[in-house]
DNA sequence: CTGAAAGCGCTTACAG
DNA sequence: CTGAAAGCGCTTACAG
């Protein structure tokens, strides 16, 4: 049996395909007895409308394309779902893209050999430079997403890094807390990401009259918790003896957790850490993770606010927001001072 | 500037549209000077196909859906980014459907009110039955993923959670474990996964000459690890004293890592544990996890071979296949018998 | 190797 | 409240 069409539908009920377009859509003004007349046709034929042609039709598809590094990372995932139900909820539907954090498939994200495919995307860079991003091709709305520079003709949303990093400073040295390590800073270059969490951590640490000490930052790779667990050890058979870790995400404490515990020091007797993401295993984790979580419903309900403006219309200069973030207090830095 | 058509590029160049098509789609008949000629054409006017004419002229998207539960599961994050890597070899794209786990949902999924947004569909259903699944409207394909009962009439594909599960008895009797217990399976009624995975368990302890009993199968929600350990406490502080913990999942064994060390016992010289999926973070724990790995980019391979050869028009009967897996011995279940 | 023409299945001003 | 007609931007037999 071939598909049934709109039209099939109308020749059915002895209307146009205009009204059975309209019977379909749940326009008000159809008259009772042709709306029941049509959707007898359509129930009787089976007729479910094919998006192909109402994609061409209307030049839209419903469907937003979310760019990111990559979906085996928590984070990203739990992003991913936050937002395609804020998406679901608008009536658009989520396209998955992941960069694999390479600069080239970032770049071809952003210029897309093919058109029409989604009608927005909510990307997060890795690398691409605010420069090269404001070139991009202006024929498909973009709001970014995450902690790298924007330009000033795009919309960008992200949390204030730099405040939340000098709250967990704070926080830890309200609990006693002296010798605070940062985990970790990328070499050779920390990340936009890192930078800005740096800042803030410093930044906290002058807001409590504590020392600013080099030798606290501990670098090396951030790809996943083996290799924060990596550099934390070496930096601590190297002679460092923090009573705090601020880590930078919640795989590098995970990390961290490992190199502490495999020294024989207590988490959070001994060490106190802080993660960043409070990705669900947080508090599942044992000790659970104090950890700064992102506004995530506000961050999905501010992007696709912004994305669905621009595909509306609107082409105005970039807009900067920051949604809300707190640190959520577990086990692994509590509150008052740990024995 | 309005958007650039083929007609246009066609114009410009001064060839049919046909030919322009051809240039486009690399078709190796075309002479050189007219193949060059367009590509000017081209490249000047900026010109890019657009999908959604192609969509509906080829009725074809080149996307496919893929549809489970929550994508805050690592498991299932970590699917669908393998899934998209072999997706995207292919020259197709992921779209996501998240049931919540939800039988209206997953029904909604199979009965899309709407067609033509996706070419086929990979499905894994927690709820809905073979026979629901067997009656679904067949103008898309589907392949089904996970432990459900496929249907005669539709494709599957999945790994051997019988075996699987014997060999891990098998692994923890090797090395001395005489008490193993299974946490958990779902109430009022175990799901299919674990109704899987106890037979298993079952038989691989009368393969092990180790008596089968009931009281060391724990019941409880495996919602989250949070839940996995409440129901874990709960049995020990009943009394309960295995010396090994098959979980079902790597969520569950850690909540079940948290149960036992809150109670005093080491892992693994106390109790060993074994999860299930092999999760990035299996490796990352600590302990680090023993778990059972489905060969993911197998399970890839094989699911869109079966989904695209129906989308090609294959309209047999369903191809139920099985999938290789593997046992990663880690810390938390090591093979040596432990002090 | 290339062109003219029809068609994919909708929507949407424009009329009435 | 409803219809006739054109159009969205491609592809694809069919010719030549």
């Amino acid at each position: 049996m071939p598909n049934v069409r709109l039209s099939d539908v109308a020749k059915l009920a002895g209307v146009s395909p205009k009204t059975v377009s309209n019977v379909v859509h749940g326009y008000v003004h159809v008259r009772e007895s042709t709306r029941t007349k049509v959707q007898n046709a359509i129930d009787e034929l089976g007729y479910r409308p094919n998006m192909r042609g109402r994609n061409l039709a209307t030049g839209r598809t419903r469907m937003i394309a979310l760019a990111f590094p990559d979906l085996r990372i928590p984070y990203f995932a739990e992003l991913a779902h936050v937002i395609a139900e804020e998406a679901s909820a608008r009536g658009y539907r989520l396209l998955l893209e992941e960069s694999g954090s390479t600069i080239e498939v970032e770049r071809a994200i952003l210029s897309a050999e093919e058109a029409g495919i989604v009608d927005g995307v909510l990307f997060q860079p890795s690398y691409l430079t605010s420069t090269e991003i404001a070139q991009h091709r202006r024929d498909v709305p973009v709001v970014l997403l995450g902690e790298s520079i924007a330009p000033l003709s795009v919309d960008h949303v992200r949390i204030d890094n730099i405040a939340a990093a000098a709250q967990v400073v704070g926080h830890l040295a309200a609990s006693g807390r002296r010798r605070i390590a940062f985990l970790c800073a990328e070499v050779p270059a920390p990340s936009e990401t890192s930078k800005q969490r740096l800042i803030g951590y410093q930044q906290g640490l002058e807001a409590c009259g504590l020392p600013v000490d080099p030798s606290l930052v501990v670098t090396g790779s951030v790809a996943d918790a083996d290799a924060a667990c990596a550099s934390l050890a070496a930096a601590l058979d190297a002679g460092m003896a923090p009573d705090a870790v601020l880590c930078r995400d919640d795989l590098a404490a995970l990390g961290a957790l490992r190199a502490l515990s495999e020294r024989g020091l207590r988490v959070p007797a001994d060490v106190a850490i802080t993660g960043w993401d409070d990705i669900t295993l947080a508090s599942s984790m044992h000790p659970s993770l104090t950890s700064v979580r992102a506004d995530g419903a506000q961050l999905a309900r501010r992007a696709l606010d912004l994305l669905l403006e621009r595909i509306d219309g609107y082409d105005g200069l970039g807009r900067h927001e920051i949604v809300g973030h707190s640190l959520v207090v577990r086990e692994s830095a509590p509150a008052a001072p740990a024995g």
